[in-house]
DNA sequence: CTGAAAGCGCTTACAG
DNA sequence: CTGAAAGCGCTTACAG
């Protein structure tokens, strides 16, 4: 069934059925109802095929993600997938699974007018490229980003988060501390080895170069580079871990040597998911508003979508250092503050 | 750009540019090597909308998820993703919130031809609407299915694996057996509590109704309903929760409580997510194959969608009970038994 | 306020 | 093996 059938059924032209569809103010109060009537009765939903070739428009937005499988970017996932289809679009899922070449047949996607624009949740390809794309398609970054890059990117401050779990432990009085990064050809973990450099630097601590080492994600790599660690004749006494999943298995690495978090060693982690929260010892780590990034970088993709253009370029959400167990702090005795405040 | 243009600059008609990308063997050696070289100078990529409105395809299939940050379905979402894309197809991620409204607004997608089929990852809707549906658009179910359903389904057979895991306590020798079902309007955590009660019944153990405490998949509900469980006069020496997410707020709530797992308490849960086997005590499970459950029925809806029948509707892929260590048994030490062996 | 007509960019049955 | 032509189902500028 289609828009002529409703048409002849109605009385009306095609394009007055149209007109009810998108452009109603454009017509008369009966003609109107007559046409939804008949709408309604025969249940008609318009063609989309045919509308995006019409309107030259998908109201599709491809999300490229690097890992679907990965519990923070599903939540920046939902927070996407949310406010897309409040505004109307639909969201193609392009999970890479930190494969390059699969990121670029995604891109594709946008040449062959499949989708109106682009939500990038991994950015490997490099910048030249990246600008030109934006040239060409709306596209907004998240999470991962690139230095100077003139599109619009949605993150936190990874540099100064990295510094502020960093300082946390030394502040606790920890100096042989230790960092299992993320992939290195990833700016997230150069970015996060910068804020670990820094608040080590500017205490004055020196840093061991076998006390850095190069995980992948995963929990099995943070169980790894935190055995790495722990086989050195020196080991740390504390370790600022990329995410939380690898700081999950580092803990368990440490258990399993017969070493207890945090009594001999001090982790950070970071994303602040749920399940960190829920075993001791309850992950210390830095907490990232997933949902926002989300949300904040569909909206910006909205506004470019529409022809709109967004001026500033770094949207900096903010994070938040959650103080729980697996540092040695205790969370302070609620009661006996209210007692002392009262 | 568009065909005309690389039509035009080949020297052909742009019917014999199509030909070259779609019936290539229908175009002799020259032209097809002409007309290629002209589309890898321009870069041509033909205009999807265009293509899906004349051939009335959209190569894109829509998957409806209850819950995209749950660790369980993103599993199998991945298995759907990586199967969709290596035959051509691209996905559109309907994230229900287990919402029932949503479902429905994902669906009309379907009416609206912005896709070719759908896979319902989640069936909240009744068995009549849903096989109306089927008849007009191709659907495979997975993970979540209904009862004699004329529509291909792919799951684990969900009472015969409950009722494992429930002998397996048994076996154990507990005889004061919990049950945190999944939420009782869904029909897999009505047949995970009918496996319980069968292998109950058929050991002639007797079904406590306070025993029986009904969550709603998350961690914190687990931790909830576990607590409502220590707060009974007579608690329970075992617990069979609806998936691992659950049994880790259960087993939280056990420490919590000051009792050991599985000294005091014995829990097997169900999913094998990554995570029950990272933290002690590392969790007794039911493993599903996640990632094939996925790829298994968009093989199907594939077929259908290429106007093929499948016969045969139920398709029940092979559960495992992984004995871990929440339930008191050991694995056994393999060198011991390969002494013995030899 | 409404209709007739053109056209979005492809694909394919038909003719040669 | 190739081209001309029709048409997929809408939308909108134009005319009235």
């Amino acid at each position: 069934m289609k828009m002529s059938d409703v048409a002849k059924l109605a009385n009306v032209s095609p394009a007055t059925v149209s007109r009810v569809l998108r452009q109603p103010d454009l017509v008369s109060k009966e003609t109107k109802q007559k046409v939804m009537e008949v709408i309604k009765e025969l249940n008609y939903k318009p063609d989309m095929s045919a509308s995006q070739l019409r309107t030259r428009e998908t109201k599709i937005i491809l999300v490229i993600v690097p890992d679907i499988t990965s519990p923070f970017f599903s939540k920046v996932l939902r927070g996407i997938e949310h406010t897309a289809v409040e505004n109307g679009y639909q969201v193609i899922l392009g999970d890479t699974e930190n494969d390059i070449e699969r990121e670029k047949d995604y891109i594709d996607l946008l040449y062959r007018k499949q989708a109106d624009g682009a939500l990038l949740l991994t950015a490997r390809m490099n910048k030249e490229n990246l600008e030109n794309l934006s040239k060409k398609f709306p596209i907004v970054l998240a999470c991962e980003y690139l230095d100077n890059l003139d599109i619009p990117t949605v993150s936190i401050d990874n540099v100064s988060s990295a510094r502020k779990a960093t300082e946390h432990l030394i502040q606790l009085g920890h100096t042989k501390i230790a960092h299992i990064s993320g992939p290195m050809n990833i700016i997230l973990s150069r970015d996060r080895l910068k804020g670990f450099q820094q608040a080590m630097t500017h205490n004055h601590l020196k840093i061991n170069p076998a006390f850095i080492q190069e995980g992948d994600y995963g929990i099995d790599s943070g169980y790894d580079q935190m055995m790495k660690l722990l086989s050195l004749d020196n080991h740390p006494d504390a370790v600022f871990v990329f995410n939380d999943e690898m700081a999950l298995g580092a803990i368990k690495a440490i258990q399993d040597h017969g070493l207890i978090v945090p009594d001999d060693i001090a982790i950070v982690g970071f994303d602040n998911l749920k399940i960190a929260s829920i075993f001791s010892p309850l992950m210390t780590t830095i907490d990232q508003p997933k949902y926002e990034i989300g949300q904040k970088a569909t909206k910006l993709l909205l506004t470019l979508m529409k022809g709109g253009t967004v001026k500033k370029k770094k949207f900096v959400l903010k994070d938040e250092l959650i103080v729980r167990e697996s540092c040695g702090t205790k969370i302070p005795n609620p009661c006996i503050e209210d007692f002392i405040s009262q």
